[in-house]
DNA sequence: AATTTCGGAATGTGATCACAATTTGCCTTT
DNA sequence: AAAGGCAAATTGTGATCACATTCCGAAATT
């Protein structure tokens, strides 16, 4: 992750001289102003949902800013907003780092996906009758992602393919909770596929197509379920039921002193407001 | 809401001369440093919670910094947190408000309540047994409050009766999730009992405790369901399904094409930022 | 009298500085 | 050679400033 994904404005390497008060390069443009830390949080949750951050990878916020060639502050305000979903974790001494995988937060995760997204799936049936084709191609770049073995690019189009189908459903309210539960688990997958490898994988992506074009919600349904079961099953199991290998990649905060070493995210984060309403 | 829920530090008078360097109070005690910005989040968050914070209402980084008597900075990153929880709406010109209620939003908040808790409440039986007694307390107090028509009250109790049962499931990810959903309908609930009244409410509390002390799991989340669906479903309905009181003013910039990550919910002016209707 | 226009006030955003708490690397000591 | 300690570097947090944009109200115009 070095730039931002959707355009390359500037590369990492002055520290944004200006970015209020200099950008008059576009007048006639009736879209809203480009808010650095949106970019700052796209960047990261592509990143994340990508596979680019890795579990237990630490992110700094000058770091993170030099890279995106921003200053600290919408790095902030982004890493705040991922952090309450979720999607990184606040040390109690206030580092920031890529959530580390855990068995229990493995099936839990599962669970929520289980939970959600065929419910999600079949409420999306209905506006996806015209979307088949769409999401064949897809998938069709699903596979030659596979077969290349490029990784971040098979999770980005997974992610399409999936969000595609959800979005359609039209909820303001779920479709955020599962973009939550996404981010959450990305970038563990990322590290699953690095270890057993893509040729693992077999999704249930034309099953749902199929059930797309034949109109048959519970099909669908059951589809999504098997391709998640599936997908995130027998890989999440197969490495988390192996002890720790040593390629842990940068493994930056493992002498932190964890004193309750058992679970140190016992509450909704390892630092939240406690609220404590009595 | 003019003070933090927890400690009473400071009152809201000098716009916070120092709060980084001056917090010495307690040396030998190894817990994480009270940041403020989790106060302010936490503030807002029971605000929301209590019904405090009306749908529509204008919410400012200025006016709540000085109301809790900190400087905007930790506001700026408490309201990012709340915003990528969907509990505070960001408009496309940035500006800051409780979002308001929408007939849609309202029966997908109804719908995921719905899809998560009652699941909830089934995993967390096993470890409620011996909490039966604090959860008749709790509810016990929540019938005071009833009586009494303290409405704030009230949805603290509510809140964390339910919360009692649910964080007993022990679960790190649907918990948040189930959060994140409180606080979007949270306020709105404020809004439909000061126009129904609260005598109309009947929850099925004692229901619950007795499914709890019979260790009967299908009961319990019968029960859990049921009270989802008649506290909301008979006041959200009745009250949406008016017409609203002031015809639509001014609809704020609507021309502008914001870049979040998720979608955005414009418009819709429903009432002024005056205070609680009731 | 209704509409338009214009200017001050308010608001969010980004940058920068100061500071306390850690972390990290190097050095000294045993 | 290993353990301990000290200082520099790193990091998150809060405060403050500057600025573009937007909002609001009053004054001028039609």
């Amino acid at each position: 992750m070095n730039d931002f994904p959707p355009d390359r404005a500037r590369s990492s390497d002055a520290p944004a001289s200006n970015a209020a008060g200099a950008a008059p390069a576009k007048e006639a443009e009736p879209t809203a102003r480009v808010v650095t830390r949106d970019r700052v949080e796209a960047a990261v949750r592509d990143a994340l949902l990508t596979g680019q951050f890795v579990p237990g990878h630490a992110v700094t916020l000058r770091g993170l800013a030099g890279q995106l060639g921003v200053s600290p502050m919408p790095v902030r305000e982004a890493i705040r907003g991922l952090s309450a979903a979720n999607a990184l974790d606040v040390l109690p001494n206030g580092r920031i780092r890529v959530p580390t995988m855990t068995r229990q937060r493995f099936d839990e995760l599962l669970h929520a996906r289980v939970l959600l997204e065929p419910h999600l799936a079949m409420l999306a049936l209905p506006k996806l009758l015209d979307q088949a084709d769409d999401l064949a191609r897809i998938d069709d770049a699903i596979d030659v992602s596979l077969v290349t073995g490029d990784v971040a690019a098979y999770m980005r189009r997974n992610h399409e393919f999936h969000f595609r189908i959800y979005r359609a459903a039209g909820s303001q309210i779920i479709l955020p909770l599962v973009e939550h539960v996404w981010l959450q688990f990305a970038p563990f997958m990322r590290t699953a596929y690095g270890r057993v490898g893509t040729s693992a994988l077999e999704d249930r992506h034309k099953e749902a197509i199929a059930a797309i074009r034949e109109n048959d919600a519970e099909k669908l349904r059951v589809a999504i379920e098997r391709d998640i079961l599936d997908g995130m099953g027998l890989i999440g199991h197969s490495v988390l039921d192996e002890p720790p290998v040593a390629a842990a990649p940068p493994e930056v905060g493992r002498k932190i002193r964890s004193a309750s070493a058992t679970q140190r995210r016992s509450g909704v984060k390892a630092r939240s407001p406690s609220k404590s309403p009595d």
